[in-house]
Formats: structure tokens, C-alpha cells, sequence
DNA sequence: AGTGCGACCCGAACGC
DNA sequence: TGCGTTCGGGTCGCAC
């Protein structure tokens, strides 16, 4: 599942690995993926390179010599890197072959996720990335941002810190560890959450996707021909896929509820 | 505009 | 070697 944390160390893990090498082809196995002209992708990607990687929200950004190559993980996302001569496993849709003959292989077991080639000035007018909100680091995200989006919403606040126009970079899983540590119940409707509390939510929602970057940073080392990137994140999680087992604080049972559709886990007692 | 929900996918978990 | 059903996770598109 990657959120924010989790794309950042791909991005960081892929920087060391794949720049400025020559791009010999494209395999394209599942299509579906990308949402540009086939012929115009492998076109544009021949015999370019990987300049630099950025990232905005949870969309990755390879920046080659005219373009970007726009890459959502949604959920199931993977990039591997491996000997061109390596059988081609079930789920690797998109394989990008540089002339050292190494591969940048995109697995995806869901096929959720996309890839999109756009001119480099069109990036500011690019919908996916122009609607990205504030992230957690932002020194800019503040009190009075949230309490702006917040105003008049009658959605619960677990289904707005989603929102990824809002807040750019949470996920299902941050979003409940984010309430949980600032205490908020992920029922309340956002249009009612306090100045406080909205101080409570950026300073944890800071804390923990820092905290989960760098324990994203230790598997690092695990990043090898041969495996994804996993982060170490969920062996800290306080209420997240914890149904039934002790809250932290206060002993009581862990809850899990639907919000939005969404699996929802929280303490009632100590989340009001 | 704000809100709700199914669709997209497929493996794992679950129910019987 | 059990098989059919449900679930999940991020985002979009459509209906109201």
C-alpha cells in the first residue's frame, strides 16, 4: 500500500539507480497501465534517460530530456530492477530495458495503477498534479488551510484527510494513525473539527509520515535485483488492522468500523 | 457544489 | 490439493 512515505523511498531507492542510463526499449505487456499513445510512449522513452525523479502527493515524476513520465502506484505498485535476461514474471506489465542491459520492471498485481507521458511545460496544467494539496511537510500547511477546506463539510473527517486535494500524501492507513494520535474521532464531520485539533492533525500527520519515511529508508538495503520496496511502518501502527487488541493508552479494545467505505479502526474511548 | 457509490483488478482471507 | 464468496486499497466517473 503505498502512500507518501512508501513512494518516497522508491523514488529515493530508483534515484541511485536508474539515472542517466540510456533507455534502450519499452515492453509493454499489459497496456492498460498508460494512459498515453502506446507508439508516442515507447517513442518518447527510446533512447532517453532518466534525468532526475521528483514527486508530488503520491505520484511519482521521471523527469527525461523533453517530458515527464507521471507514475501513480495506487496500491499494489512495485518497481523492480533486474538483468534484462531475466524471465519476465507473472504481473510485470511495463518494462523499460536501458543499454547496460539492466531493466526497470513495473509489477502490479492489481493493475491499478498508471502511467502517463506529459511535455515538461505542461506540467503545472496537468489535473493529477495541479489538484495535489498541501503535503504534511509543508511548513505552508496550517490551521487556518484546514479550516478553510473543512468549512461546511459534513463528511467525516477520516474521508477528508483522503482527500488528497486537501492533505496530498495520506492513505487509508496513515489517515486512522493520524486520528488516533490526535485524538479525534473518524466519524466527527469535518466542518466541526476545532482549530486545535487541526493543529494536532498536521503535527502528527508531520511525525508520522516522517517516522515512516525513514523506516522506509532502512529497508532500502533490501531493494535488490530481486525485491520490492517494503516499508517497516506497519510494525509501529497504533490502531490500523488492530481490530480487538489493546489500545495503546488505555487497554480498551481497538474498533473497526466503515467510513466512506473504507475499513476504519480507532479507540472510542480515547477518540471522541 | 457536495455527496455517495460502483468500477477498476486479483490474491488472500473467509465461510461453509 | 475444496470451492464459492467477500474484501481491500486509491482514484475516477457517474448519479443524485
Amino acid at each position: 500500500m503505498p502512500e507518501l512515505a512508501e513512494v518516497e523511498t522508491v523514488r529515493n531507492t530508483l534515484k541511485e539507480r536508474i539515472l542517466n542510463k540510456e533507455i534502450k526499449d519499452v515492453n509493454i505487456i499489459y497496456s492498460k497501465i498508460i494512459e498515453s499513445d502506446l507508439e508516442e510512449f515507447k517513442k518518447v522513452l527510446r533512447n532517453n534517460k532518466f534525468i532526475d525523479i521528483k514527486r508530488k502527493g503520491k505520484w511519482l515524476i521521471f523527469e527525461l530530456k523533453d517530458h515527464y513520465l507521471l507514475s501513480h502506484l495506487r496500491m499494489e505498485g512495485k518497481y523492480f530492477i533486474k538483468d534484462t535476461k531475466e524471465k519476465i514474471e507473472k504481473h510485470e506489465h511495463i518494462i523499460i530495458s536501458f543499454k547496460d542491459n539492466t531493466d526497470l520492471r513495473y509489477h502490479d498485481t492489481r493493475k491499478f495503477g498508471r502511467m502517463k507521458l506529459i511535455k515538461k511545460e505542461d506540467l503545472d496544467k496537468t489535473i493529477e498534479i495541479q489538484k495535489q494539496g498541501k503535503e504534511p511537510m509543508d511548513s505552508t500547511l496550517s490551521s487556518k488551510y484546514l479550516l478553510e477546506k473543512f468549512k461546511g463539510k459534513r463528511l467525516p473527517i477520516k474521508t477528508v484527510l483522503l482527500d488528497q486535494e486537501i492533505i496530498s500524501g495520506l492513505g487509508n492507513i496513515y489517515a486512522d494513525e493520524v486520528l488516533f494520535a490526535s485524538l479525534i474521532h473518524p466519524l466527527k464531520e469535518a466542518k466541526d473539527v476545532t482549530k486545535e485539533e487541526c493543529e494536532r492533525i498536521i503535527k502528527s500527520s508531520k511525525e508520522i509520515i516522517e517516522k515512516a519515511i525513514s523506516l522506509g529508508g532502512t529497508t532500502i538495503r533490501s531493494y535488490t535485483s530481486s525485491l520490492g520496496v517494503t516499508g517497516h511502518y506497519q510494525d509501529y501502527l497504533k490502531v490500523h488492522k488492530r481490530e480487538g487488541m489493546p489500545c495503546v493508552i488505555c487497554n480498551n479494545p481497538i474498533k473497526r468500523i466503515k467510513v466512506g467505505g473504507r475499513s476504519t479502526y480507532y479507540c472510542e474511548h480515547c477518540q471522541k
